[in-house]
This record gives structure tokens, sequence and C-alpha cells, in this order.
DNA sequence: GAGTAGATCCTCT
DNA sequence: GAGGATCTACTCA
């Protein structure tokens, strides 16, 4: 069973619908401060640049969204409501403002590093469901925007898992009503049956 | 079980 | 000075 770091060229690529299908089923590792965890993409949503009204770089480049902006392989981290970090990865090159959403995944490695992020006592779905887990269990911080994706303490990998097509589903994405026809684009990707993805218990 | 409000702070107008 | 790519807890039925 191969687990290899996935190179800088798939972030690269200039279709953010193909990779976010891509990520589904990759791991996503983060290991600062010694304290390793991991977990299985299991929900994403893309978000395609300037022309997409739901993306922060719809409002044009500013100093959050340079990130965004810049090459293809970097980490955009956020605040969101003034609580959580939602973890985001910047694809494509130079100049094109793609960024894909991590919405959900299933814990793999470093359970009890993320119940002591969290502050739960026992592993269960709610745990790493839905962006604002996502980034507190990994421990995503706004200070980290920027960061490298093929470094040692962040990367996302490849050991061998493959999700099936017909197990793929796709839907609007979610919370941003408020982004008007763009709303309704089919963006947001999950792996149909998995209890760590967000969308069944939203309304 | 469903619906609603509050938390909480950085960013842009 | 307002609002946001959200989550949780609490109310009411």
């Amino acid at each position: 069973m191969g687990f290899k770091k996935l190179p800088l060229s798939f972030y690269l690529r200039g279709d953010v619908v193909q990779i976010s299908k891509d990520l589904l089923g990759k791991v996503l590792v983060t290991a600062w401060n010694d304290e390793k965890t991991s977990g299985r993409i299991v929900e994403t949503e893309a978000y395609a640049g300037e022309i997409d009204k739901a993306s922060h770089a719809s409002k044009g480049k500013t100093a959050r969204t340079t990130v965004i902006f810049g090459s293809g392989g970097a980490a955009y981290v956020y605040l969101c409501y003034g609580i959580h970090q939602m973890f985001n990865i910047v694809t494509s090159k130079e100049g094109t403002a793609h960024a894909i959403l991590i919405r959900a995944v299933e814990p793999i490695e470093g359970v009890d590093i993320m119940l002591q992020r969290t502050g739960k006592k026992v592993l269960d779905h709610s745990l790493t469901r839905g962006p604002g887990n996502v980034g507190k269990v990994f421990g995503f911080h706004t200070s980290q925007c920027g960061l490298s994706l093929v470094s040692d303490e962040l990367f996302i990998a490849d050991d061998g898992f493959k999700i099936k097509e017909q197990n793929i589903g796709s839907s609007p994405r979610i919370g941003v009503d408020y982004a008007g026809d763009d709303a309704l684009l089919p963006y947001r990707f999950y792996v149909k049956g998995n209890p760590f993805v967000s969308g069944k218990i939203k309304k």
C-alpha cells in the first residue's frame, strides 16, 4: 500500500472541480509541534475564482485573499464568525483565484489530539464534520495562511484508497445563499454514505 | 425533532 | 460599523 505525498503539480491544474473530486479519499496530514494528526477527506467544495460570487476572491484581490490569487499548493486559512478557522487549498497557477474548502474528514491518526483540541471526550461523527470543526481538530490558525502543502508539517497524501465514481455525490454548496445564482452551482462533492459528511443533517 | 439565537473577531466599506 | 464559506445549545412542541 503506497503512501505518497501529492506533488505540487497536483494543485497546479486548472480544473478546480476535477481537483475537488480527486481530493476525496486523500489523506490530510498536519504535524506541527510533534502532534501528528491525519484524516481522510470526505467532503470538499470548489470555489472558482473571481467570477464565483460565493468566493472571497470575487471581491477582488485584498490583503486577505492574496493567497488565493497566488500559486496552487498553498493553504488558505480564514476566520469565520470570529470562531471557526476554515482550511482551504489554493489551486491553479498564480493569478487564478481557485480554492477548495475542506468541509469534512474522517479521523485516522491523532484522534486523542483532536479530542484535546476540541474539548470533546469521545470520537463520534461530530468531531470532524463541518469546516469549522476540520479547522479545529487539525489545529489550523489564520497565522498558517499561505503555508505550503508540500512541506513536512502540512501535506496531503495518497494512500491508495480509491473512491468509486458512483460513490461520489455532488450538490450545491452550503451556507452561501448570499451568492445569488452561483449559490446553485453543484460545486460540493462528498463521499456517499459516509457518516462524517456534513450535508444530511443540514437544512 | 425542528427551529432559532448567540457566540466572537477579523476584514472590508 | 457591519457582516460573514459556522457550530452549538437551548427552546418549544
